[in-house]
DNA sequence: CGGATTTGACCTGCGC
DNA sequence: GCGCAGGTCAAATCCG
């Protein structure tokens, strides 16, 4: 791999001197790259394995999993800006996350090259459709929103209660599980713990993580009724990468301004119908992975030639991988040889 | 002053 | 049943 392959697979020092970086565009990095534009050139993206592909057919899971605000929660849950250097993302499966002990392993894929987390790139979701859930923690997410709606439910429904009694009372039946939503964990290499995507989000938690000597931040979608949540940590192992797991849809369709004036980074056209298709999320996604990818600024023509042709990957052709089953591991879905791609 | 963050307490689920 | 760990709540505090 040379050092422009290095460059596109998100050294640190690609991103590092950029104000924003769209998290959609980094999703799109494994694939970009594995479909040889980081070699200097469109090398036949059509060529790229429908494996490689499968990280967008997470956000599709996930996009297509959701109602018509999916789009929005795409839109925006990843697309990240930031300060932060998000070199490198690694989506990893949810399950797998735990520090230390669950950090997303080679088994999963997405980490499937330890050798180079701060540059690899992977993605996953985990369970989408309540079906085969990879494991865990996204079950217990579902187990736990369901949890949450019965609660409000109950509050709604007894505003007599005291507020203790509504907070400490148990809503929840015996013997049935609470369900969480549908989330999705991806790695960034990241200085700020909290990536800038487009939303607001309030802290509402945090938490020493067992075996981890970093702390587990729970944010809320500030939005009214909105659901989705999201937990920020870091890996014990590379203190370098941070690990989101968003939780839930947004139940509005635009990213909020975030309050101290950063950009709002997607937004969906004005023209957008109240239920804008993936493949036009995906578009729009897309055209922002291209201009990173060629230069937030002076887009090249390698650039600009890989958003059209990533545009034809992007609509119907990237519908059919939402038909693939959510393998949810990475290493299903990036071939090794992507995984290493960035390595020296 | 309003909104965001911090932080300790509390709850739930799970394994033993 | 108990203890542990993760997740959530809400009062206190901070900040623009």
């Amino acid at each position: 791999m040379d050092g422009e392959d290095r460059e596109l697979f998100g050294r640190h020092h690609f991103f590092q001197d950029r104000e924003e970086i769209d998290l959609s565009s980094i999703f799109s990095q494994r694939p970009a790259a594995a479909a040889g534009v980081s070699d200097g050139g469109l090398r036949g993206l059509d060529d790229v394995p429908r494996a490689a592909l499968t990280p967008f057919m997470s956000f599709d899971d996930y996009s297509m999993s959701g109602s018509a605000t999916s789009d929005g929660m795409l839109g925006s849950d990843f697309d990240m800006f930031g300060t932060a250097e998000a070199a490198a993302v690694e989506p990893v499966a949810d399950s797998k996350i735990n520090c230390c002990n669950g950090h997303p392993t080679p088994s999963t894929g997405g980490a499937a090259s330890p050798a180079s987390p701060n540059s690899s790139v992977s993605s996953s979701s985990a369970e989408v459709d309540g079906e085969e859930e990879p494991a865990g923690q996204c079950k217990k997410s579902k187990q736990e929103e369901e949890i949450k709606e019965q609660k409000q439910e109950a509050k709604a429904g007894d505003e007599a209660d005291s507020d203790k009694s509504k907070k400490l009372s148990k809503p929840k039946k015996k013997g049935e599980k609470r369900q969480r939503e549908p989330c999705f964990a991806f790695m960034t290499k990241s200085e700020v713990d909290h990536l800038e995507d487009g939303y607001r989000w309030r802290k509402y938690g945090q938490k020493a993580v067992k075996n981890s000597p970093f702390p587990r931040s729970y944010y809320r979608c500030t939005s009214q009724k909105c659901p989705v949540k999201k937990r920020v940590e870091r890996s014990c192992q590379d203190p370098a990468m941070v690990i989101t797991t968003y939780e839930g849809k947004h139940t509005h369709r635009s990213p909020t301004r975030t309050p101290r004036g950063s950009t709002t980074i997607f937004q969906l056209p004005a023209a957008a119908s109240p239920a804008p298709s993936t493949a036009s999320f995906h578009h729009h996604l897309l055209m922002q992975q291209a201009r990173v990818l060629g230069g937030m600024q002076q887009p090249d023509a390698n650039a600009n030639a890989y958003a059209i042709h990533l545009q034809s990957l992007g609509s119907p052709a990237m519908q059919r991988f939402q038909l693939l089953p959510d393998c949810g591991l990475l290493q299903d879905l990036v071939p090794n040889s992507l995984v290493h791609k960035d390595q020296p």
